[in-house]
DNA sequence: ATTAAACCAATCATCCTACGTTTAGGCGTG
DNA sequence: CACGCCTAAACGTAGGATGATTGGTTTAAT
């Protein structure tokens, strides 16, 4: 009945705070915090408490300090920098596989749950990528299949299935576009309008099957290539 | 060709050391670490220099701090421990449809990669579920069967597939414990049989088809049962 | 003998002062 | 225009001090 109370330290106030700001998008990406003595000010703490707070937010990923410049926020969400932690620490192909997991998995849900914007969506993105291929266009194709994926996650409306998602997207962002440029061929082109088709249907048995030909046709394309290489940084 | 340079203040050279005693073990779960002034003097550095240290590792969910006693391991993960935060913001049934994903992926690999070992486990795992349906034993029942989920998964050989799944089931181990117990009917056992037995055959196909019978019945079961309410803590 | 209250040492939480190091920007010179 | 120097801003680290909390021990009351 009685919940178990808790006293808050004022390190962990001020940087619930600022994890607040910056997960809300009042402190952007990018964006330079104010100095301490302004935060010290503000929050009414001494430097040594606003800098456990700091330095906790800096080693969760989503702060970066710069000595003699400033404080800059470098990530909106802990469980993205912790993800790309692990990711860059892991074999590429074993996060590919996570990455199928979820494709699966969001296709057949988006096959249940998408809306008449998400379609449209879909089928304007798959235009695009048909376009592209028409063109030549190596990168505007691969641009055009990245969105398709994500809007297809997106129609699953499973919060936590697209931010796993997408944070394994941003991190591995280079080797996708690589992996999306060698899509560029009728067979796979084939399989997203099978794919989009099945959505639409609402036919969640044949989006998995769509997808999963997708995958072993990626497979079997980056075994034929031997394997995949991490793009220089 | 030549790597940019960074200097590593001396608080990230100390909380990442403090980080690597705790993942390697060194330092446990439930472990007391050794006190302020001990932890000074060991590494040379002033009070607040480590304070900054553990006051990260605090945050991530690693550590967890007491006044007056002292300063405990808590987690050996932050993947881990900023996942539990995650999914606890989450809705269940997102998180129970991110482990279905995990389950399908894992039991696709588990097909191509077993072992002999993993194969002789999950038979003695099965045989065990089978002895507890004819017992009636529920929550035996419920125990072999999160064992075999389990080596399973571990047979996909994925270590972040493996990581991710096994968080999420630490976190949700109760209501597991409870969908689990839910199972102890033949229709659960012969999908289980069914999955093993396409696992020991290499039979990736069947072995997702065996998971997605055994999902689509589990999610049969909750929604008769009008939804999934979350165990009291 | 048992229980409750008081006490104490250890430990973390917060604040303050001080100096060191790094960085970006501005300015002057060739 | 490029380079070097200087300066102020800002973070990094150290040390000192006081306050608050906790678990264990001791004392007093029943």
């Amino acid at each position: 009945m009685l919940q178990k109370t808790s006293r808050m330290t004022l390190v962990e106030q001020v940087a619930l705070q600022m994890e607040s700001l910056i997960e809300s998008g009042t402190w952007t990406v990018g964006m330079r915090i104010p100095a301490e003595p302004e935060l010290m000010a503000e929050l009414n703490v001494s430097r040594n408490t606003l800098r456990e707070a700091i330095r906790a937010l800096t080693h969760a990923g989503l702060l970066k300090t710069k000595q003699g410049d400033g404080t800059y926020v470098c990530s909106s969400s802990v469980l993205g920098a912790v993800l790309q932690k692990r990711i860059l620490r892991s074999d590429t192909l074993q996060t590919l596989e996570v990455r199928h997991a979820l494709e699966r998995e969001g296709a057949h849900l988006a096959a249940q749950r998408r809306t008449n914007d998400e379609l449209e969506r879909m089928i304007y993105l798959l235009e695009n990528c048909e376009t592209a291929v028409q063109r030549g266009d190596i990168d505007g194709y691969a641009m055009q299949d990245m969105q398709l994926h994500q809007t297809i996650i997106g129609a699953s409306h499973n919060d936590m299935l697209i931010e796993l998602y997408e944070h394994i997207a941003e991190t591995l962002q280079d080797l996708i576009i690589t992996l999306a440029r060698r899509e560029i061929g009728t067979v796979y082109l084939e399989i997203h309008r099978q794919l989009v088709d099945a959505i639409i249907r609402q036919d969640a048995d044949s989006a998995v099957a769509a997808v999963h030909r997708y995958i072993t046709e990626s497979k079997i394309a980056v075994e034929a290539q031997g394997g995949v290489e991490r793009e220089e940084e």
